[in-house]
Order: structure tokens, then sequence, then C-alpha cells
DNA sequence: CATCCTTATTGATCCAGATTATAAAAATGA
DNA sequence: TCATTTTTATAATCTGGATCAATAAGGATG
């Protein structure tokens, strides 16, 4: 992989209420479970290094085995396939707080590759340590499923956007989508953010060619739903949006391990 | 829900033998790790009851609160949405062996319906209950993320397939998919396999109309790469067919649970 | 500051696949 | 058993979005 890697250096500096907040991935664990101290360390103590990721790199290749959990700290990537016709599908972009190598790392061999759409910063895990960590606290197990549930979720609707979608509610589907996993991390305003991706990569999302992903863009904007200057898009009418888009958000609910306990 | 019930008749009845190897969710759960006389027991104890459900009839509806996990043993279903505009888009299609609520029952709001496509016998199991079996026996979370993880991979290939894919290659990757998931719980032959969905069905999933689907089939079969009479498919070139679709089979490897041990 | 490369924008043509319509065959159920 | 509904099959028309092409506008790089 084309990665630099440097050895986790676990600084204990820094306040940490900084340390829940600021970490992408513990801010969405700690949407489904509570996290003690403790269980932070032992997450920390499975990580194995931090590395940083170059712009058009690949993060992970098709057909490569691989075992290992990537936790994204910052930056952006996209999980595509390349089709023999050189056509390209992206199967979903990738934020900060996601886990790559979920689907990837679970199969013999990947069943498609991640690229890296920024330059990025990502925590590294072997899969073994992880599974270990599960087996000590099965707490995590259950979030890596409800993780894996979420995604599966953006996934679905990501065929419906292709499948039967037109193209305006494409487009507002998935600008909506991103919006909200990135407020979900804490990367956006509530009514506008900064889009990482370009359009090139937006139509091979939406299985759409770029002229015609462009054109639709500009419908929106000349619609007044949304305004983009640069890479900055504010959302002007969020109902009409999301109307369009038959948008709803994927939110889940905590894990039930309390109630579990009380049945146990 | 449109189901009838009938409370959980353990039966110990028939071989051992036979109840690892004839009910479809212990087939998958055994592809991914060992399961022993006691895991199947704390298994059964979380079951609440067995259910049938008739042809036609929604397992789950979009937009409702949904906290039951059903583990399917015969019969088929298919995920889908239905849009403002009447369209319908199919999302996946449920097979013997698969949970159904597994992205749902984890949401807030199930984010889409399932419909029974044949007459269903399905075992229900409350999302509580599994949860607390999973911090006794980790084991089952990690069964858990590993089966949503297969099923992402699935939902990841059939965006390629409405996004990218032609027609044909559509089809071809489907009729593939089935019969590979089918052949997982033992419902194929080897180049042949009862295909239970319409027409009407397929179309909704692969984003495609009715005729146009109807001449695609008819194109495959003119094409010699398969056969078809009634239900039944047969396979006549595999080769070409997988050549065709671009397909590679899913296949997870085992939870690496005893290394994990190791290292622990 | 000049050049190159990436990204965005716009226009013209054309075809794959939707839509609509109709009929035959098969499954369902009363 | 026959009547009704579903499911398959096929043909004719029409259109949305792909494709091809060309340009403009940024951004990066030396």
């Amino acid at each position: 992989m084309n990665v630099s890697v440097r050895p986790s250096t676990t600084r204990v500096s820094g306040a940490l209420k900084d340390i829940w907040r600021s970490d992408p991935f513990l801010i969405r664990a700690r949407q489904l479970v509570d996290l003690t101290l403790p269980d932070l360390q032992s997450l920390r103590a499975v990580i194995e290094a931090e590395a940083t990721v170059k712009r058009r790199r690949d993060l992970v290749l098709e057909g490569y085995e691989c075992s290992k959990l990537y936790f994204i700290k910052e930056g952006f990537a996209a999980r595509y396939k390349l089709l023999r016709n050189g056509k390209r599908q992206i199967v979903n972009f990738v934020l900060p707080g996601d886990i790559v190598g979920m689907p990837g790392s679970f199969l013999d061999r990947a069943a498609n590759s991640v690229i890296a759409v920024s330059d990025m910063t990502l925590q590294i895990c072997a899969l073994e340590a992880f599974v270990g960590l599960c087996c000590r606290q099965p707490k995590f197990g259950l979030v890596l499923s409800w993780l894996a549930a979420q995604e599966a979720a953006h996934y679905a609707e990501h065929i419906i956007d292709v499948g039967r979608r037109t193209p305006v509610e494409r487009l507002a589907h998935l600008l909506l989508e991103i919006h909200s996993r990135l407020a979900l991390v804490g990367l956006a305003d509530e009514f506008a953010f900064n889009l990482p991706f370009t359009q090139e990569m937006m139509s091979d999302a939406l299985g759409l060619s770029v002229p015609h992903l462009n054109r639709t863009l500009a419908h929106l904007r000349a619609e007044g739903l949304i305004a983009i200057n640069g890479r900055r898009v504010e959302i002007l009418d969020r109902k009409a949006l999301e109307l369009l888009a038959h948008f709803q958000p994927i939110q889940s609910g905590r894990i039930p391990l309390s109630e579990a306990l009380a049945v146990n």
C-alpha cells in the first residue's frame, strides 16, 4: 500500500475531553454505546500505527487480500470498481469516522479499490487484534455490526439513486447524504459544507456522464435550491431539496446494551 | 406485521447432524466460525417464535420501528423502496439463511420495506435478546458483523450493476449472484437452479423496464449462455457468463478467532 | 510569470432503453 | 372446473441522457 507509516504515538497531551470530541471514530462509536476510559485505552492498544496517504494513492487494491482496518481520521476517499470497458463506478465516499476495510478485509479478497481523494491520515489496526478486542469487550463487536448496518443502509439508498431516481433527484440525494454524514462528525455547518469531490467523481458515483452531471448541478442552482462558490455548497431550500430527493436521514438508534443485560 | 406466529417448538427430534445441515443460518454461521453444541443451544434460547408469512405479505414496512431479527428458514423475499412516482427499486433479494432486520432494526426506523415473494417460514428473535447473546458469546457479534459485511459487498456489486453495467451484464450478474448464494446454503445444483423471482421483480432490481428485461433474457438464451424452462434456469456456459458479468464470487474468509485469542 | 494540467461549462448529434400497447400463456383460486 | 389475475412475450414510437467535441477557467508547478 502507498502509505507512509509511523509508529503510533499515543500522545496523552491535550485535554481528555478533546480526544472524545476530536476523533471522528470515537464520535460515531459514542453515538451507539457509552464508552469508558478503559474502553478508550483498550481501543488505543489495538491501533498499531498511524499513517498518512497522499491524494490519488490507492488505499486498497481490488483483488488483493488485506487484513487491516483503517480508521479514517482526516481526509476523504472513494471506494470504486473499474470495469473492462474503462468505466468506473464509485460505490461510496469515505469520510472521516468511517472504517475502510470493513467489507474488504472480511472477504478473501477486496471486492473494490479505495482511492484517496485528498491527503489523508488514518489509524491502522490488524484485523485479528480487533477481533481479539471484540472478544474481550463484546461492545466493540456490536459497534462494528451497527456501523456495518449503517453502511449497508447508505448503500441501499445508493442503489435506489442509481436504479430509479432521476438525475436531479440523485444529485440532490447525494448532496444531502454527504452533508448529513459530515454533520454527524462535526464537519459541516447547518446549511453549508465543503464538498470534497469533483464533478467527475460525483458522476461516477451517480452513474451519469460528466456533462450531464454539470447540467444537473446547474439546474439545482437555477431552481434556487443550492448555491456553490468553489468547493462550498450552500443549501438554500432544504425542505424542497429533501422532498425532491426522497431523502430521509439514516440514523441508527443506540445499541440496546443495558436492556440486553437486564434480560440477561 | 402480517405473520402467524406460533410458540417456538424446539423439536429435538431428528438426528443432530441434520440440524446442522438443514438450518440455513447455521450453515452460513459455520462457514465463519466453529459452533459448539452449547452455542447452538444458546442460539436457540434466544429465538422467541417461529412464524410463517404468506406470499405478497410485507415482512417489514418502511418507516416503522422494528426491533426484531428474522432468520429466514424457507422462502424468498425482496427488500424494496417505493418512490413518489410509483417506481419501485428492489434493493436486494432475501434468501434462506439471510437475516431480515439487519439494517432495518438497527436504525431508528426501517429504511425499506421487505415483501415475501413466496410463502416463508422464519424464526423471530428480539434485538435485545440477540445483543444479550453477543455479550455472553462475542462470537455471535462477530458473525453478525461478518454477515453485514457480506451483505454490504453484495449491495456494492448491485450499485455497480445498476450504475455502470449494461443490461445484459446486469442480468448475467444477477443470475450468477443468485445461483452462488443459493448454492451456499445447498439450494442449487452446480449448473442449475430454480429462480424464485418474476421478470418484473428482476427488472425492478436492475433498474430496467419489464419489456427490456425480457428482451435481455431472450438475448442471453439466444447466445446460448443460459436455458430456461419455467422457473428452472440452467447455466450453459458459465465461463462466458462470468466474463460477461465481470462476476467474482463474494466469499468471506473465516473469522480469525483463534489467531485473535493467541494474540490475546 | 508562463506553462501545463485538471476541472468546469456548453453545444450538437444520436441511440439505448423507456413507454405504451396488445396478445398469448400460465398460474391462481373460487 | 372455469374465470380471473399474473406473468411472459413482442412490436412501434419517442425521448433522456450518452457521446463527442470544443472551450473556458482555475490551480499548480517550475
